[in-house]
This record gives C-alpha cells, structure tokens and sequence, in this order.
DNA sequence: TTTAGGG
DNA sequence: CCCTAAA
C-alpha cells in the first residue's frame, strides 16, 4: 500500500502544537520499544533506574539533639561530599545514573519511649510532640544492637502503619504528599524527561487541598512535618534550583534554601501553593524529610517492643526529584528487605517475606483502624522476633558482630564502622543502598492510593522475589562470600568509606541460571492486579490543564496528543480544564516510572541482561476508552499505515504501547465497530468513536487504493480493465 | 526498524 | 498480544 507521505502529515499536525516529533523522544521511545521483547520480567532491566538509599539510623545513645527533629537532621543530612561518594559508588556499581535516587531513612527512638508504654496509641500520639522533651528523656543505655530486636520491630511496624496502603487509602498519610504524589513520582523517576516540571501547571498540581478521607487518620498518623533540609547541603541543588519552596510551619528550619518541607501529615494544610510553584520550576529536590512519631502498640508477651513509643524519621533526598510517599514505602521495602537479608538467615527469609506480603493484604482488606492496628501488632511482632532469631545467627556466622549504628554527627553515606568495640568487631552503618529498578504502570483511572499501592507491592513483589545484598569495597564488589572481612580488607580502621551495600535482585529463586550479581534480573513476581497507570511526563508543551479533552476531540488530532501520559494524576478532576471527560478521559497513561515496564509488572531493572526466560508475554492492557479516543484522532489525522507516527503522536509517552499494538488496536477496533453491540466485549466503547473508526477506515482505505498504484490514473485504469 | 497480516 | 515476512 502506499502511504501517505510523512512530510504531509508533519505539515498536517502543523497545528504547532505539536512539537516536533523527533526532538520528542523519538530515540527512547524506539529504545523502549525495542526493549519491548526483552520485556520479560525476567530480563529487562534497563531503563530506569531507582536509585534509594537506604539508611537505618538509631539514634540512641547520649545525643541530646536525638529526639529534636532539628537536631537529628544531621543525621540525614548527607553532606555534598557524601552524595557525590555515594554517586560514584552508585556509579560503579554500574546500574545508576545521574538522576538516580537517593533516599535515607534514619530510624529514632524516642526519648520518651519507655514512658510510653502501654498508652494508648491514640492518645499517646501526639502530632507535634516537643522534640525535645523526647531528647532529654532518650534512654542512652540501648545500644542498636541490644535494642534493635525490638526496636526495629516497632519502628518498621509503625513504619507499615503509616505506610501501608489502608492508611493511604484513608487519607491518612496523603496530606499534599498525595496531591502531589504523581508529579513527584513523574520526576522521581523519568530520567528522560527532565523539563517535566514544567510541564505540571500549579494548577493541576496543587491546590486541591489534600483528600483527607478520615478524619481520624489525623489522629492515628501522627507523621508530623517533614521538612526539608537544608538543600544547600545539596551539591546539585544550585542546578536545579528550585524549588520546593516549603513551608515550615511546624519546624523551624533556618535554611531557606530551596528545602521544601513536606507535611505528609494529614493535616490540611499540606497543600502549599509553594510547593506547587515549586513542581513547576524545581528540578530537583533537594531534601525532604518527614518524621513521625508514632507509638507502635504490641500485643502482650511480644518482645520489649510492646507500648513503645517509636518515633521513626526518615530523610529522603533527591538530587533530581522530589521525594514522596511512593519514595518512602519503597524505602521502607527495601530496608525490610535489607534487615531481612541480613538478618534472616536464607531459608526464613522467605516465610518472611511471605508475611510480609500477607499483612499488606490483609491491610488492604482491613480498613477499621482497630483491625489494622491490630494486623501492625502482629507484624510488629513477626519482625522483632525473626529479628532476634536471625540476629544471633548473624552475629554467630560472621563472628562479627554487625550493628546498626547511628553516629551523629557522621553523614557518611555509604557506611561507618566504628571500634567501638575493641578487637575484631566491626560495627557498620549502613546508609545507603542502591535499589534495582522497578517499573510500574497503572491505570489512568487509577487513584493515587492505588499508585501508592501499586508501587507497594511492586516492591513487595520484589522483596519477595528474594534480595540479596551486594558488598562494596573501594568501590569493587566483593563477590567471594567465604572471605572474612578481615581477608577483604574490612576491618577495622582502614575502611570507613571504602564499604558499601548494595540490594541486588536475588535470581536465585528463580530457575533461570544464576547469574553474577550485576546481572541479577528480578522476576517480576508480582503483577499489579490492577491496571497500571503510567505516568509520563508530557512535554512541556502541554500543560494540560489546558488541555480539554473535548476540544481535543473537537480539535485538530495534534492537540490532542493524547497527553495520555502524563501526569494526569495530576489532573483531578478540578485541575482539568474540562470536566467532564474526566475520568475516562484523561487520556491516559502516563508513564510513572520511568520506563518502560511491563505494566504492572516490576522490574526491578539492572542493566543487565536478561534471564533465558524471556520469553515472557507482556501483560494485557486494555485501551481505555481515552486511549482509543486518542488512537482515533491520530488515525484520522494520519491516516493507517503510519503507525510508528500514530504512537509518536500520540501515545509517545505511552511505552507500553507499540506501533505495532496500536496497528492491531485500529484493526480490533475495526472488527469491533463493524458487529453488534452485543458481540462486543470488554470495556465498551462509544459508538461514536466507532463511527469515527469506521470513516477514518474507509477514507484512508480509499486514498490508499487510489494511491496504490503509483502510476497515475491512466494505469490504473488499465489495471482495472 | 516499520509495515502488514496471520495466529 | 505475538510472530514474521517484507520492505
């Protein structure tokens, strides 16, 4: 057949709003589509690339700032110098890039842990408890590792409590965190599209204030500002510069650098107009840092941990992106997950996991805070124990004793090791982690508690899949794990920075062969049960609020780019410009992460390559009704034929979606449009655009037939005869 | 790599 | 959605 000439079309979708197609992304977006085969949750790895760091910090031991958020700052504060060694460790671990992402979390005891006990949950949590108070009464006496068992049992507990899907479902945890969620998350983890803030219109993004569901979740997340850190300590921060200005209205925090600070908590005010500004102007952001004070409640008899009082305080700094909560549960994930693989030996670790995993089911199901409460207990419970299980085995394999240790003061990322303890024990701290990359999509209809959960169970996924933890030394992996650290050269004095860790995805389970840690793949175990959405950035052309959806369809096919990707999240339904498609329309998918995922699907991706098991088929994504809308417009104004134009038109942002699904899409849809209604099956589509499909069909049916034979009329003619 | 089609 | 022949 013959096509349309592309150069035609080009001048066509002249509408000017369309920007050039090639500058777009038309490289990635083939990369991904070649990527496309190697899907398979098994191999693909590439793309994106999260980068979160993880640090466990305990602040116990006589510092006074402990219980002061401000004070505890330094904790987390990663100094530039630490941020770039953590970078080029990153770095040579070879799966990160530049905009890799950092995050830390530092666990806190409270002071004021022990008085606590057995309060009640509720009453005892306070939003805004005085930091201070809590420093002064800091049991000094529990070192990380006598009280760790416990202590982390509580802290993670109240982690997942916080966390946990059920609370982001409730509004609990969202505060503008959740208004912002998608933007956030665009930024977190689209490398490729670094203006993508711009695209975000303050209006979309912010103002609604945050959909606080229950009122009681005030109450239960105590989770109190977080704010952000100086960015200055931030080396890139000058690059990006802005922006996220935040309030601080609960802290003080001097620094007026571009810190945001992020109330995660419940509490209304979260949405600031600043931070929204910021969206648009700020690449990077700098630090943000969210506490929480939260009493983690154990049943009786469970370990010391029960009717403390954990505060748990976590650091998340991104040299590109902001931080949000989707950055906050992966990193709780992956700091179970390291406790885990450290701690458990191997054969429990899996039960444990599966634990795990069962009690965020079960949160889902439970949204009574009573029950949930309940479920944390349990799980609270679970961890302490198998926590002091496999800390003495630990401790016994290694003869060496590994602690987690927070040293103020020290902002090391990588790791600390400290003498304390005279002879041959090497004390560890471990701030940082690289984390494989994962992929997700989500539905565009897709809430954002569903994203966060998606996200969650990705993780979970993940973690299921088994991790395994990578050792660093100067920078090289240390691959021989029968060598004692002292054979490595980790002892003692020497080495400070020179020690690393890394999550690796554990291929072992799996039955693919084994393969060297750079090129673990991680199975994608888990497969999102709903419909992924994606988030993408859309170019910055597009602002959408503007973007309606009728006068798209109205409009030329260029502007109706279907913006699909982008960060319609973003767009509640107040930040659109047009109501009514809402929901169904908003076109779609927007790429959250980064990449080119299977949807659903996480991948935890390394670069590496890929598992024989291949094979994979990608997961099945229905059109929505926004994207058939989008295909048709693109197909009218294109004509069929050119379907690698119709997807860098519109569905560009869309990596999920081939020219080749889209070719077979126009063909379904084809099909669809010419039988009854009632053989029609799946989410149905209307009429109208059927009609359209129909038309679009028979036009460019006729121009190809006419242009079919190259010769003009006169052979045709003959052809004919 | 894209298209076009069959499976 | 996949697979492939063709281009």
């Amino acid at each position: 057949m013959v096509f349309p000439k592309r150069s035609t079309s080009e001048m066509e979708s002249g509408g000017g709003s369309h920007v050039a197609e090639m500058p777009r992304v038309p490289k990635s977006a083939r990369g991904k589509r070649s990527i496309r085969k190697k899907e398979s949750p098994g191999q693909m790895m590439c793309a994106f690339d999260l980068l979160a760091s993880v640090a466990g910090k305990l602040l116990d031991e006589g510092d006074g700032s402990l219980g002061n958020p401000s004070a505890a700052a330094p904790v987390v504060d990663p100094s530039p110098k630490d941020v770039k060694q953590f970078k080029n460790e990153v770095m040579d671990q070879d799966s990160c890039n530049e905009s890799a992402l950092v995050s830390h979390i530092a666990f806190q005891r409270p002071a004021n842990h022990h008085a606590r006990k057995g309060e009640d949950l509720e009453a005892s949590q306070p939003l805004n408890e005085d930091p201070k108070a809590k420093s002064e009464t800091l049991d000094k006496e529990s070192s990380i590792i006598s009280c760790s068992k416990a202590e982390l049992g509580c802290n993670f507990a109240a982690i997942a409590d916080r966390w946990s899907p059920e609370s982001v479902e409730s509004g609990a945890c969202t505060g503008d965190a959740v208004a912002n969620a998608m933007p956030m998350i665009t930024a977190g983890f689209h490398k490729n599209a670094p203006d993508m803030f711009n695209l975000l219109d303050p209006m979309d993004v912010d103002v609604k204030p945050p959909p606080l569901v229950s009122s009681d979740s005030t109450g239960e997340m105590p989770l109190y500002g977080n704010k952000i850190r100086r960015s200055t300590s931030f080396p890139r921060a000058p690059k990006g510069g802005m922006g996220f200005t935040v309030d601080r209205d609960e802290e003080d925090d001097d620094d007026k650098s571009s810190g945001c600070t992020h109330p995660i908590t419940a509490t209304n005010k979260g949405f600031r107009p600043n931070c929204t500004a910021g969206h648009s102007s700020v690449k990077k952001l700098l630090a943000c840092k969210c506490r929480k004070v939260a009493p983690a409640k154990m049943q009786k008899g469970d370990l010391s941990c029960s009717g403390e009082h954990c505060e748990i305080s976590f650091s998340f700094f991104s040299e590109e992106h902001c931080i949000d909560d989707t950055h906050i549960q992966t990193s709780f994930n992956i700091l179970y997950s390291y406790l885990n693989s450290l701690i458990l030996p191997d054969v429990d670790r899996k039960p444990s996991f599966r634990n795990k995993k069962m009690y965020y089911t079960r949160q889902r199901t439970q949204r009574s805070t009573f029950k949930r409460r309940k479920m944390f207990d349990r799980h609270s419970t679970l961890v302490s124990e198998e926590y002091a299980k496999s800390n003495a085995k630990f401790t016994a394999r290694d003869s060496h004793t590994a602690s987690l240790e927070a040293n103020k003061g020290t902002n090391s990322m990588t790791f600390q090791k400290s003498h304390e303890t005279d002879d041959c024990h090497v004390n560890l701290r471990i701030k940082s982690f690289k984390v494989p990359e994962l992929l997700i999509e989500i539905p565009e209809t897709a809430t954002v508690g569903s994203l966060k959960k998606t996200v969650l169970e990705a993780v979970n996924a993940i973690l299921g899949g088994g991790l395994r933890v990578g050792v660093l030394h100067h920078g090289k992996k240390v691959r021989d794990d029968n060598k004692t650290l002292m054979q490595v050269g980790i002892a003692h004095d020497d080495v400070l920075d020179n020690l690393g860790f890394s999550l690796e995805p554990n291929s072992t389970p799996h039955p693919s062969q084994h393969s060297p840690p750079e090129d673990t793949e991680f199975l994608e175990t888990v497969d999102t049960t709903e419909p992924l959405a994606r988030i993408a950035p859309t170019d910055s052309s597009s602002k959408h609020g503007e973007i309606d959806a009728s006068q798209e369809l109205a409009l030329a096919p260029l502007s109706a780019n279907y913006q699909g990707n982008d960060h319609d999240s973003v767009y509640s339904p107040g930040g659109m410009s047009s109501p009514d498609k809402a929901s169904t329309n908003w076109r779609a998918i927007v790429p959250v992460t980064p990449a080119y995922s299977n949807a659903g699907a996480i991948v935890p991706a390394n670069k590496a390559k890929r598992s024989p098991e291949q094979g994979q088929r990608r997961i099945r994504r229905p059109f929505s009704v926004s994207e058939v809308e989008a295909l048709v417009l693109a197909v009218e104004k294109l004509g069929t034929g050119r379907w690698r134009d119709v997807k860098l038109r519109a569905f560009d942002s869309a990596k999920h979606r081939t020219y080749v699904d889209l070719k077979d899409k126009w063909k379904t849809l084809v099909h669809t449009a010419s039988i009854s209604p009632q053989q029609r099956r799946g989410e149905p589509v209307p009429q109208e655009l059927l009609d359209r499909v129909l038309a679009a069909q028979a036009y460019w049916s006729q121009q190809q037939t006419k242009l079919q034979p190259k010769t003009p009329p006169l052979a045709e003619a003959r052809l004919l005869t």
